[in-house]
DNA sequence: TTATATACTTGCGAAATGTAAGTAACTATT
DNA sequence: AATAGTTACTTACATTTCGCAAGTATATAA
């Protein structure tokens, strides 16, 4: 059964560090005094903890100054160029890797594709993309936080252990165990769309803002939700899996497929299956299983009419999905990622004009890198042993 | 813009003090020395903490011991006896007032009519109800901890307003300022769905648990999240006002009317609607308005025709709702709870029965108390400066 | 140059937790 | 019935952290 936790001196510090550091990273800089004052500490325990945090080559002091009457205010900020990182993103038969700092430059990338259905050489392929950026890390004189992955699938991020990934033929495979072996560095495992959803908060849409929720449409459907700054993961892992929701009367029944009701509409196996479908009778088997989504959008804004219903449908459904989850988790903001997307993007005010509430809609700032960057911050949420502190009153 | 909370020694020991006592009282008593283990505390700290509640008298010696080898180990209980509340829930014309202790027994009520949209009288009723409890309370050798009041509408739970009640004419009404201007005790003002789930929580069907919604079925629809033990309540307070989401196409267009669509298929103002509407050619214009949604559940296991179609929907409708909320949340548990769900408790099985997936779906256990009770509850959390520690890792 | 204002430093005090040694209480064994 | 062994608790003191207050540094403005 879980508890409340308790805490000990040293951890009061690492929370107020991590108080200190988020307070400079949102702030785009900021003074000692100032955040003496904005966090309710007092000036020598801010200053402490800054030297700790600049001895720790998170922070670092900006060379401007701030004038309010006397003595001028040193200003500190984030030093996000000499903190770097491995990230990496298992895709659909490809394994993508950066070497990117915490200003979510990239500087260096290694790609390699593995085969359908093949789990170990998918592994064989991550190992090989770690070995080919660590050269580069280690002759780095910034400092090196870690390698983080992002993996389509369900994710225990506190064994870092992968459950499972549809399609790719993992199982409870104890992924971070397996890099820390071999790279002796802090591994950060973790669900893509979460980590995009966190990736977007540190560096796209979500600037500024502490609730968010991205919707990340790809062959499957997957949302990441932000609560107070930090992953909301729910009790079992699995909170934002909503392919599988019933809107329709007719989808009680479908909802124990691979692909759920909503999945089919908006996420791009169900449209892609959908076009198919229609196409059937005008097209060469060839020319048939070509068909992708990106065709049928184009072909949309084409005006061909076979797409019209497809579309519709896509853009009432997602709608339908963004107002659910605005209305039951309350977020400030809706951030749409993904491959789709790209196409889709056009349909975005389409989507907005269905909806009769005011709810903010985007479209990711950060597209194809939100999952790398988001694995970057979880590495360093770690690292600062982050913790949140709420209080209810 | 919102930052993390730092935190002093002072903080540490509440925050230390509030995961002793959660312990306590979830493990319905524990000895001090387990405590310790559990929590990563040191013995003398759980002592110091213990001896400081014990003073308090939120906990005492239960007299009980338990033997592991050596000395034996005196238990601590809460102690729910000697901590009372007054609790009030703000209903439809009425107002209902209780002294309950936190053994969730009623020791007094008071209960008060007003008319319909008179915000005065409403208040008027509000205070006559309280000073009658109050002679009781001051009488009362037990520590009696404040007042709750439980309204159906949104509140502001920092200041203690209620920006508005439907139907009641309450706006932007500083209510807690006003009771504690006139009684010098604590005051909380809550949404009655949230203070159910809190109630359900401690007293309900949440034992054990720390992550639930409850779906509260009256005149409107209310739910009720609990994250973490703490109602969560999103940015702008509104999580789970999900009376207008958009199930069908159709119903994008009806989502600012003042009850949803979805309100209208399950909530008991739609009921009702709907009720007379299929009864308006049969009955006297007197009997129709007479017609209340217990009559459409008796009727309907009656086997009255007039009234299938209303439940069907009724029923498929509160099934996708249990299922969009447990899995956007991915909570624990579903409780049902509120008027409704008195005459519709043989329709849950029916409920689970439409949904394929794993939903653990319970009607409350606390039923018409659970406002009541969660009052007591939010008292008891701000008296402790109940915070709530999680981390990332 | 001086007054004023703000920022920072230093030294010490306060509040919390933790450690370790000693004491108390209980069971089981001889 | 004495004693050994085990666990619980108490006490005294160390440690970590934050906060306060006085003194020092650095800026602007008159």
């Amino acid at each position: 059964m879980k508890t409340l936790l308790s805490i000990t001196p040293s951890r009061m510090r690492s929370i107020n560090q991590t108080a200190v550091m988020e307070y400079i990273r949102i702030h785009k800089g900021a003074s000692r005094a100032v955040i003496a004052n904005e966090l309710n500490l007092s000036l020598p325990s801010v200053v402490r903890i800054i030297d700790d945090l600049i001895e720790k080559r998170f922070v670092k002091f900006s060379g401007d100054f701030e004038h309010s009457g006397g003595r001028k205010r040193p200003l500190v900020e984030f030093d996000a160029e000499n903190n770097i990182s491995i990230g990496l993103e298992v895709g659909d038969g490809m394994i993508r890797g950066y070497v990117i700092d915490l200003a979510a430059n990239t500087l260096q990338a290694e790609h390699c594709t593995f085969p359908a259905n093949d789990p170990d050489q998918a592994l064989s392929a991550v190992f090989k993309v770690i070995e080919s950026l660590y050269t580069f890390v280690t002759a780095s004189s910034r400092v090196f936080r870690g390698i983080s992955i992002a993996v389509p699938g369900v994710t225990d991020h506190r064994t870092g252990e992968v459950a499972v990934i549809p399609g790719l033929g993992w199982e409870n495979l104890p992924l971070q165990a397996m890099i820390e072996a071999r790279f002796p560095v802090p591994v950060a495992v973790e669900n893509d769309s979460n980590a995009a959803a966190l990736g977007e908060m540190w560096f796209g849409r979500g600037d500024g803002i502490y609730n968010l929720a991205l919707i990340h449409l790809r062959k499957g459907l997957g949302v990441g939700f932000i609560v107070d700054g930090a992953i909301y993961r729910g009790p079992n892992n699995a909170a934002g899996e909503l392919g599988h929701i019933v809107l329709s009367s007719n989808d009680f029944a479908s909802v124990h497929q691979d692909y759920g009701p909503v999945e089919q509409a908006i996420a791009g196996v169900g449209l892609e299956q959908q076009a198919k479908n229609k196409l059937r009778h005008m097209l060469s088997p060839a020319a048939l299983n070509a068909i992708s989504f990106q065709d049928l959008f184009e072909d949309y804004f084409a005006q061909e009419k076979w797409s019209v219903e497809i579309v519709r449908n896509f853009v009432e459904t997602l709608a339908k999905v963004i107002i659910i989850i605005s209305t039951v988790m309350d977020t400030e903001k809706i951030v749409l990622a993904g491959e789709i997307m790209g196409p889709a993007e056009p349909l975005i005010d389409s989507i907005r004009q269905k909806i009769y509430q005011n709810i903010v809609i985007e479209k990711s700032k950060i597209d194809s890198m939100a999952s790398i960057l988001g694995g970057a911050v979880a590495l360093i949420q770690r690292q600062m042993d982050y913790s949140i502190l709420k209080s209810v009153n």
